[in-house]
DNA sequence: TTTAGTGCAAAGGCTTTGCAGATGT
DNA sequence: ACATCTGCAAAGCCTTTGCACTAAA
């Protein structure tokens, strides 16, 4: 099975856009980046290894990698561009911690049932859907209490 | 049952906060507005009547109309704080169409209980949900047909 | 009167854009 | 060589804040 980077580099290609320095960096940087990244995530881990970025230039990227489909967009309901990794990676849901700001990735078929059900019921057509629940998670809920 | 106004003017007295001429515009101005309004929406509305109000005084009262319950806070995904009215209004999801705005909420207690169990499951404790769909709805889907 | 609220404009925070210089092919 | 990309700084957007003035109670 092809690796991410092929991939982004066929798409590269494919659209007549050129494989840059850059534009690998940020791609390997935001695969390295465990959970939800913001722009300024990317751009700090890449700039920690003293390789030299603009901000913009992480902006411009993530927007690429996103059309390529190996990225998507999250929202974290704080007002951030945060990304995901969509290549082989199912449909999910996310529970949120207030507290730590961890998230966990959950599946569940049958809501997702449900959730073409609902879209039937009021001829309406999906295309995607986001299904968030905010709490805490149990080690911020055992640090409340004690 | 209490009208709107009258939760928000005793939310008002017992927080020693004053009921002045814009809290009671934006209020109102809140209350007539279809489906999620923003900030700018309201402030729109108000100014459209002539009356005289400053931008930075509805985000200030919008903030103040969610802290006494009245108002949530919604996130359509378009990056702008809207708003739902929550007095006497059950918990829903809603199908968002990306091609005229239209919200459509719809409930479901298949999902709510579902969700409870996926938390559990987790050892999450569940403060508050979110579900979108986003898609067409009939009339903007049709439209497209032709 | 006295304390809280308002309006304006300035400041903030994140994101996008314009453009000259740098770079991939 | 030549078109695309990058970096910087400026501009854009929405939202928040500081402060002198105004208005409730």
């Amino acid at each position: 099975m092809k690796s991410a980077e092929t991939i982004f580099r066929q798409y590269l290609k494919e659209k007549g856009m050129l494989v840059s320095r850059q534009r690998e960096q940020v791609l390997a940087a935001f695969m390295k980046t465990r959970n939800h990244p913001t722009v300024g995530d990317i751009y700090n881990a890449i700039r920690k290894k003293n390789l030299k970025i603009g901000l913009a230039t992480v902006y411009r990227t993530m927007s690429v990698i996103c059309d390529s489909g190996l990225a998507g967009e999250v929202d974290l309901a704080d007002g951030l561009r945060r990304f995901e990794y969509k290549y082989r990676h199912q449909h999910h849901h996310h529970l949120v911690c207030i507290k730590c700001g961890r998230v966990i990735e959950v599946t569940s078929s049958r809501i997702e049932s449900l959730q073409k059900k609902l879209a039937r019921q009021h001829n309406f057509t999906p295309a995607r859907d986001t299904m968030k629940i905010f709490g805490l998670c149990r080690k911020c809920r055992n640090r409340q209490q004690s």
